[in-house]
DNA sequence: TACTTACTGTAACATTAGTCACAAAATGGC
DNA sequence: GCCATTTTGTGACTAATGTTACAGTAAGTA
């Protein structure tokens, strides 16, 4: 994805240009980690090309997910970690090949003066993540775990455009902030019920 | 409280009178619902005295209680549903008398422009509400409901600084999104430990 | 005081999810 | 093909929470 496509910045070919100059780009792999929860932010990312998961971990190492970043995207937890100097409260992972524009955080605040387009896509980004965090938190609330995997099954094809992932139970449970077992049961009760089918590292949605 | 209270505010007489032009306060009574989920967002509150706890809701009714704005804070969102045109996914409700300052949401961004404070004002917020939203997921994620409602309670105390809670187990278990009868268990048993005292209408931290 | 209402306590039971243990199947490397 | 490893399936059990039903108790008020 290039920086034109992102809608803020359409119009401002200035912004663009001054993105690149302060950025740096670099490629994660799939599952690697691109911020550690405790870290010191120095620079927010932009997902050029790729996916990135975000993740809630507590301090027995149990983990949730929380939404995914796609391309065109920004992480605004970062950003705001950022700018008051604080430390990332969340792990952000690679879920595929994973293109990120870096851009320094003191340059992020002096954007904001100069480009109101710049703090157009912020809002903009803040707003989704909020709503996304609250869906989270409606969902570990009020839904049943069933419910979870299925949606969140369908929120993972979703993003590859296709009806089958390649998953282990393992992954999913991780990501659920559940145990293996209870995916596999769940799963293949899904199974029974003739709604997803079941290959290793595999689940198809019917 | 006075707006010149407001840590970013304090320097600038400008901005405080312009808010002050632009915005009207009103008055709200214990228990009185300010911001109804789905409504329209025309203005942003500014808690001048008094806290507002804001609520998510689900479709079913179910409720769980996502933080307290208190005085000097703003309800952040509403600020971003506001900028984006969208209805309220939360419910806002004055924990006790709380006298709130609305600004009209289009000078709120006539106000960015112009005073670079009161960008930093809504980044703070917007930073503090992630943070506790996070919280909440993790609650809600991977704690027990007997840790989360000490916890709660303790919240709440912290609220009026004492040690005295005058809630009903009901009042709690909406709270916390669970039944009064679940509730009532928890803290009967936490009273057996010691822990707390029970009267009606009445928790005491001991 | 007597009545009503709101609040709390408790038992019994159902459901959901987590845990442990181990078997069975699939896969990949040799 | 054989073996090691990873992944999945299953049963049995425990723990936590939700649900229903009802009794007891405090407070308010006519």
């Amino acid at each position: 994805m290039e920086l034109s496509h992102i809608v803020e910045f359409k119009a401002s070919i200035a912004l663009r240009e001054r993105l690149d100059e302060y950025g740096f780009t670099k490629i994660f792999a799939e599952g690697e980690v691109i911020l550690h929860p405790n870290a010191y932010i120095r620079a927010i990312p932009i997902v050029l090309n790729g996916n990135i998961r975000v993740m809630r971990t507590d301090e027995d190492g149990r983990e949730i997910m929380l939404y995914y970043i796609n391309a065109g995207e920004s992480c605004i937890m970062s950003f705001l970690g950022g700018m008051h100097h604080d430390t990332s409260k969340i792990k952000a992972i690679a879920e595929e090949e994973t293109e990120i524009l870096f851009i320094p955080i003191d340059k992020v605040s002096s954007l904001i003066k100069e480009f109101p387009e710049w703090l157009d896509y912020i809002f903009r980004l803040y707003h989704k993540r909020f709503e996304e965090l609250l869906d989270v938190v409606n969902a570990i609330a009020f839904k049943k775990l069933d419910e979870r995997l299925l949606s969140f099954i369908k929120k993972k094809c979703a993003l590859t455009h296709s009806h089958t992932l390649y998953v282990t139970h393992e992954q999913l449970a991780n990501e659920l902030g559940t145990a293996r077992v209870v995916v596999s049961r769940l799963l293949k009760q899904m199974e029974d019920e003739g709604m997803v089918q079941l290959g290793r590292n595999k689940i198809s949605l019917i």
